[in-house]
DNA sequence: TTTATTCATCGTATATTTGCGATATAAATT
DNA sequence: AATTTATATCGCAAATATACGATGAATAAA
C-alpha cells in the first residue's frame, strides 16, 4: 500500500535517485538553464520564461532548493536564486561515475 | 488543477526530464546496476536482489522499458532483460551536454 | 500612509506513482 | 493431464506530485 521503501536501499542510491527526481520535470530543468544563463537569477524572470503560474514556479524552486541544487537569497522584495555549483558538480560526477561503472556488454 | 503542462516545454527538455524520471527511484537505478553486473538479466534474479515484491519489480521493469532504457525478451517461461546501451548513451550524453552548457559563475 | 510589487505559502483539486495481493498466462516438469 | 514455475497484468489503497487561485508578508513607490 505505497509504503515508502526508499530506506531499504543504500544511501548512495537514494541520493542519486533524489537528484534524478529533482531533474524529472521539464520546468525544473528549464529553471536550472535559466539560472545558468542569466546573471540576475530573479524569481520573476523565471516566471516570465515558463508557461506556469507564479505559485507553481515558486513550488518548483522550493523543490530544487530542498534537493540542494540551488540557493536562494532575499534581496529587498525580490528573491535571488542561483545554482549551487558545488552540490551540482557533486551529483553529476556521482551520476557519471555510476554510469561508467555499468559495464557495457549487450546480453539480449 | 494538475493539468499536464509538459507539452508547453521543448521536446528536448521533456525527453531529458523523462530520462531523469526513469532514474528517479532507487529501485530502478538498482535494477540498471544489476542488469549491468550480471550477464543473465533474468527477472527473477532482480526480484531476489531488491526488497520489493515481484509485481512491483515487474512494474519498475516496465517503466524502464517504456523509457527506452532497457530491452526485454521472453526466453521460455523466463524473461531476459538488458540495458539498451545505445539509448542509454544517447541520454547520458545529452544530459552531460546540457550540464556542460550551463555556464559556471556564482551569482549569490 | 496608502498603494503597488514581489514572492512564499496555504488550501484544494486532480493526476500520477508506488506497492502489493490476486489472478491470468504460458512454458516446463511430473 | 495435472502441477509447478516464472512472469505480466489487474485492481486497489495510499502517498506524492502538479497546478493554481487566494492570501499573507514584506518591501518599495506614490
Amino acid at each position: 500500500m505505497a509504503i515508502n521503501k526508499s530506506l531499504e536501499f543504500s544511501k548512495e542510491l537514494v541520493e542519486l535517485a533524489e537528484f534524478a527526481k529533482a531533474l524529472s520535470h521539464p520546468a525544473r530543468i528549464a529553471i536550472l538553464q535559466t539560472l545558468a544563463e542569466k546573471q540576475m537569477c530573479i524569481c520573476g524572470e523565471i516566471v516570465e520564461v515558463l508557461p506556469l503560474a507564479q505559485a507553481t514556479v515558486s513550488q518548483h524552486l522550493k523543490e530544487l532548493k530542498n534537493a540542494g541544487l540551488i540557493k536562494g537569497e532575499v534581496e529587498g522584495k525580490k528573491s535571488c536564486y542561483c545554482i549551487d555549483w558545488e552540490a551540482f558538480e557533486r551529483f553529476t560526477s556521482k551520476m557519471n561515475t555510476m554510469f561508467k561503472d555499468l559495464s557495457n556488454q549487450q546480453c539480449c
